[in-house]
DNA sequence: ATGAAAGCGCTAACAT
DNA sequence: ATGTTAGCGCTTTCAT
């Protein structure tokens, strides 16, 4: 029923290689062949068949996508985004994404995802924290990883991460700035390389500003990092040291949990304290106050491991490069200058 | 690199049409012969080649799942889970599903989604609200259709609905139960049919219950069905009817606008006034108290999609049948007996 | 600069 | 019951 690149062909008065070449933009055809061809394209509504392209070239034009399924399923969207930043970045180019979740337990009996099995992607990017074992029978595999939000010491792959130092920096200098100096940490799990680096910024800042650190401030420990965690957090936090003016914790989450403890509390937010907290999710705008945050550009992410992708399927290198992805301070209403403080 | 139907064939001492046989389930074949071929496959750790098969057999093997970017990034994650739905049912069949969105405005002069331009989908599925100048140009392409959440009146396609009355019903119902009579309704855009039939179902549950309709009690409007459509709608039921006990409302992002609105005017809930929502988003947890509300299964619908999708590519009928999605009423702490009320 | 033709891996007549 | 074979629509040498 579709137009074939026979019918183009004989229509344009040429062979079906020559069509090839013009819609794979090789070589020296003349301008006028091509425009020619072009033009019957045009006429006939031809677009190349996929299967009989990835049939000759090996290549199935699929990119596949890997996330756990609780990440798929956190409330506030954020792998989802980089997913969608992946599609956006697709769309123009030649690929198509094929996600698929796994169990958080995968293991090492379990299948592969289908789509590795029947080998029907060129490249993979596995989003957030995976099981080891998918990551290892994956690379036996010969087929190319791109990893977003996560780091193994394992791969040499392209990884695209979030600045995290540079976020935990920005975070604490805003609240220095601000003329706080007693800052309290909400650290979470700090197993995770992302948390442990935003800690990290935290302390660079401090010490940049010859501010002491102070142990007692900061709270990690090595529990998910949700409104819970940061609502014990903060108790644990304030109850000891009243002297606190300001606290960062290290996702929006579990800055919403501290909110959730200092209005149980009677604090007044930001008056008492302010609060700063980091991803930049929906959710901090229906707050009271709106949260002032770090942002993380999940959908440029998402684009970047797409280029990234392609980049290593184009040149066939691995390269094993790190692409840290800048973050951008968001002030809203929960941060407040230290002078005003109780004012 | 990766073993061909040949290498298999080879290996059993088979042609390759037995082969294709075999693993296409066909006819009469000796479970001898099949025995051995199943076993050449397994050492030979063969898997088909998508791209040969789609080539041969004129099909693609993947479904579209198409929505308005504005419903992917919902904040509260429930296109997204009807998509997770389709995916879960599509991994053990032979399908993959490419998900691409498409921007709220989209008019006839956009591009239609590469996917259907280049015909790398044999089925589509559309999920929420689409503007019909999509759905009239992939109709054309004679692409079948599967709508999710979402019926217009041009079509002929399989649809997978919520039943909104039964939801509608049983919420007011459960109030009616606890003792309730004069209960609140609000309703968001009544323009959109699903909230709409929630609005017949509160009204049929009322007439069941012999409780006499009080349009003073609905608030329905023009306006998108969000927090803040729920607060203002709580502000003007409320202020002008102080008998009521108790509100039914579309969805829970307006149910939770209600709570914020009866938190500020020092309401106790459930005690002062009961509250019920619709649709079981994460949120609803986290909320102080906990909403009681109609549950939505959106995995299932989704899954329910892709089982109708693949029996229309089966049968190549395009059976206009309608699946009623049944709801289910979850009690959680924000309504109470209105016995108990203001005790 | 363009054409002829082989072949990618598979399915489906048709033969046997 | 199984084998032979002709394509499916495209890319890519190799000719011209």
């Amino acid at each position: 029923l579709n137009a074939t690149i026979k019918d183009v062909a004989k229509h344009a008065n040429v062979s079906t290689a020559t069509v090839s070449l013009v819609i794979n933009n090789h070589a020296r055809i003349t301008p006028e062949t091509k425009r020619k061809v072009l033009k019957s394209i045009k006429i006939l509504n031809y677009y190349p068949s996929r299967s009989a392209r990835d049939l000759v070239s090996k290549k199935t034009g699929n990119i596949g996508f890997i996330l756990t399924d609780d990440h798929f399923l956190r409330t506030e969207p954020f792998y989802t985004r980089i997913f969608l930043g992946t599609e956006f970045e697709a769309r123009d180019g030649e690929y198509y994404i094929l996600l698929t979740t796994i169990d958080s337990n995968f293991s090492s009996t379990d299948p592969l995802p289908r789509f590795v099995l029947e080998r029907s992607v060129d490249g993979i990017i596995i989003a957030g924290k995976v099981p080891q074992n998918l990551i290892d029978r994956i690379s036996e595999l010969k087929i190319p990883i791109v990893f977003v939000d996560y780091e193994t010491n394992s791969n040499c792959c392209p990884l695209v991460l979030i600045d995290n130092i540079q976020g935990g920096t920005m975070a604490t200098n805003h609240l220095i700035e601000l003329g706080h100096k007693n800052i309290g940490f909400i650290g979470g799990d700090s197993q995770h390389p992302s948390l442990y680096d935003r800690f990290n910024g935290y302390k660079q800042a401090l010490e940049k500003a010859a501010i002491p650190f102070n142990n007692n401030f900061v709270e990690n420990n090595s529990k998910y990092p949700d409104r819970q965690n940061g609502y014990e957090s903060a108790e644990k936090l304030l109850e000891n040291n009243e002297e606190i003016t300001s606290v960062f914790a290290c996702n929006d989450a579990m800055a919403i949990g501290v909110m959730h403890y200092l209005k149980d509390n009677a604090y007044k937010i930001p008056e008492d304290i302010s609060i700063i907290g980091f991803d930049d999710v929906e959710a901090d705008l229906m707050l009271d106050p709106p949260l002032t945050t770090i942002r993380v550009p999940k959908i440029e992410m998402g684009a970047e491991a797409l280029r990234a992708m392609i980049n290593c399927l184009k040149t066939n290198s691995n390269s094993n490069n790190k692409i840290l992805v800048p973050v951008e301070l968001i002030v809203r209403n929960s941060t407040i200058n230290n002078k005003d403080k109780k004012s």
